[in-house]
RNA sequence: GGGGCGGUAGCUCAAUUGGUUAGAGUACCGGACUGUCGAUCCGGAUGUUGGGGGUUCGAGUCCCCUCCGCCUCGCCA
């Protein structure tokens, strides 16, 4: 080793060793006799001195630019007193310096390497190695690894064996675009990027493996969102012989586990279950984020002979009113309001009709608003019941079709949350999303798989799937966590006779989709165990944790929102040669 | 593919209604100083205003095209 200790460890019982510390030069304070340097790598920073009375030291250390990689040899020494350095774990002593060394000089860095000082997006990606120098960003790293570690240990623990599994696949129909990769061996064909290993863990149960657990890459080929990248990480589980509980139990503990490993703290177990239907009605959304409350109302059947025409037409149209009550809303300012309704427009929802119950000051049953006056007596009070609204609150409405309700009142919900400074920065919110119908309308109005095609239908409903395949739930699980999809899972169909009726209700005939599948339909009738599974979606789960607001903060080298690395310049163009390996020709 | 916000010194930002030589802090360079730790003080240098075109006597500012970053809708079984 080049050091003997590291610039995090020295305190005030080494006084009087000797010691080589490594290290980039953080700051320089020149005071003309004396020179302090900080030096500072992953565990910390110490400071050195270098006195006066050595010429050569002293001209040496003041040449030092920020970033220089260097070398110290000195004596550790107690720092008088009133000069120590509260703020520092090594703020009691400094390192006398003997012998400075260079071991690489450095330019003047691109972004400011300390702790607190800003730079744009788009140079800390294009100087990524400077900006990962942060410490800030070396505890992210850290806390990263401590929560794959704990992942690792739990399942390990479990009896799960982790298994490799192709990253280079045939492609699929269906569900996210696939990354394309030319085979130069079979010209004019290509595998696919995995985007999950979803049919391999399944062939590894038919295999026997009983439980499989994984972290690996993914791929993508979508637009990017802040809690979204092309390459991302998942933990891919897959049991055998289990129903729903047991893999969200398995889930459960694994969670408990990591909250342990890195916040210190007990999360209450189970999580909540909420069904789909229920997340959707009081949420407007299935991924709700529980940390604060603003639960949503439906008063569709209050207002069926409303005064107010939006409503009653809404209603009467086959759509809902639905709206929410925010505590102490009264006080908000109209701009205030206004922005909530942009919020609402911007969703979807034609307008925000809001309604202010007994303002601060104002007499009892007094009802405030742009539409109150076309209410008749007693409706105000009816529809502000109706969503829960106390004396101060402020009610706001979205008359529309149930989708659109939906939508614009969970933005609404989010905002109002924001507005009023009821999100806790600090809370985990953690839930688990149930009863997801199995099917959803296509836009030709055939039916498709929400989750995917070997999700399990519920088995007391399987009549359904040939006569009413829209009520048929599926035994699938979301794990939610502040308002973040961060896993999603289900009970397989093992049946082939089962699978068939999904496929056919879902449109895969006999043709050539099914051929894609055949070698999953010969395993399930080869031996299938009846299983179930989740993938988790790691970054997502990092993210959430460290509570850090975006999904690039959380990956070492991320892409940008165009999908570039704008540190190495991928992608690029190849060479006219490679394509001509390949035998792609590039469109004219 | 659509919408919104942004791009000015290495970095973070300012620049009135279109008007003189585009400024400040910081970093950088030089000087002073023996106890700082965001050192301080004095001095200096720093620009393709993302790129291209247009309007104008005159464009960082207005118009068009384009590139890049961030957020978002679609998309993400």
């Amino acid at each position: 080793m080049l050091r003997t200790h590291t610039c995090g460890e020295l305190r005030g019982s080494d006084a009087g060793t000797a010691t080589t510390l490594c290290g980039w030069v953080a700051s320089r304070r020149d005071h003309g006799g004396i020179v302090f340097l900080d030096l500072r790598d992953r565990y910390g920073i110490t400071q050195v001195s270098v006195p006066s009375g050595n010429g050569d030291l002293s001209a040496l250390a003041l040449g030092l630019g920020p970033e220089t990689v260097v070398r110290v040899r000195g004596t550790v020494r107690l720092r008088p007193g009133g000069m120590r350095n509260e703020k520092r774990p090594t703020g009691e002593v400094e390192v006398e310096a003997s012998s400075l060394e260079v071991l690489n000089p450095a330019r003047p860095p691109a972004i400011p390497v300390a702790d607190g000082e800003s730079a744009s997006d788009e140079v800390r990606l294009r100087h990524r190695y400077l900006d990962l120098r942060r410490p800030s960003c070396q505890r992210v790293l850290e806390g990263r690894h401590r929560i794959l570690s704990a992942v690792r240990r739990f399942f390990d623990g479990e009896g799960f064996v982790d298994v490799e599994t192709p990253a280079l696949v045939r492609w699929t129909p269906g569900g996210a675009r696939n990354y394309v990769v030319p085979s130069r061996v079979h010209p004019g064909s290509f595998y696919a990027l995995a985007e999950s290993p979803q049919l391999f863990k399944q062939l590894l149960m038919v295999a026997g493996l009983d439980r499989y657990y994984q972290v690996v890459r993914c791929f993508r080929d979508e637009d990017l969102r802040l809690d979204r990248q092309p390459e991302f990480s998942q933990v891919d589980v897959e049991m055998s012989f289990v129903e729903e509980e047991d893999v969200m139990g398995a889930v459960e503990r694994m969670l408990a586990a990591v909250v342990k490993e890195v916040d210190g703290r007990d999360l209450p177990l189970p999580l909540r279950r909420i069904p789909y239907s229920e997340a959707m009605l009081r949420y407007g959304c299935d991924k709700p984020d529980l940390r604060f409350g603003l639960p949503i109302s439906d008063v569709t059947d209050l207002v069926r002979e409303s005064g107010f025409t939006v409503f009653r037409a809404a209603a009467a149209a086959g759509g809902v009113v639905r709206g929410l009550s925010v505590p102490g809303g009264a006080s908000l300012s109209r701009k205030e309001i206004d922005g909530l309704e942009k919020v609402a427009r911007e969703a979807g929802a034609k307008g925000l009709a809001w309604m202010k119950r007994e303002e601060p000051g104002s007499p009892e049953g007094e009802f405030r608003g742009p539409f109150v006056k076309f209410l008749a007596g007693g409706e105000a009070a009816a529809i502000a019941d109706g969503v829960g609204a106390a004396r101060g609150d402020l009610s706001l409405f979205v008359a529309a079709d149930e989708e659109s309700a939906c939508a614009a009142l969970a933005a609404v919900r989010g905002a109002a949350a924001r507005a009023k400074g009821l999100l806790d920065g600090t809370a985990l919110a953690c839930c688990w999303v149930v009863d997801f119908p199995l099917l959803e309308r296509t836009e030709g109005g055939g039916w498709a798989a929400r989750h995917h095609a070997f999700t399990s239908p519920r088995p007391d409903q399987l009549e359904l799937l040939e006569t009413d395949p829209g009520r048929v739930l599926a035994r699938a699980y979301d794990l939610v966590i502040n308002g973040f999809e961060i896993g999603g899972g289900s009970i397989r169909t093992h049946r082939t006779d089962v699978q068939e009726r999904v496929f056919r209700a879902i449109g895969i005939g006999p043709g050539e989709a099914r051929e894609k599948f055949t070698f999953l339909l010969e395993a399930l009738a080869s031996g299938a165990p009846p299983h179930g599974g989740i993938a988790l979606g790691v970054d997502r789960l990092v993210m959430v944790l460290l509570r850090l607001p975006n999904i690039r903060d959380v990956i070492a080298f991320p892409k940008t929102t165009s999908a570039q690395d704008l540190m190495t310049g991928a992608p690029s163009p190849v060479s006219p040669s490679q394509l001509r390996e390949l035998r792609i020709r590039p469109e004219a």
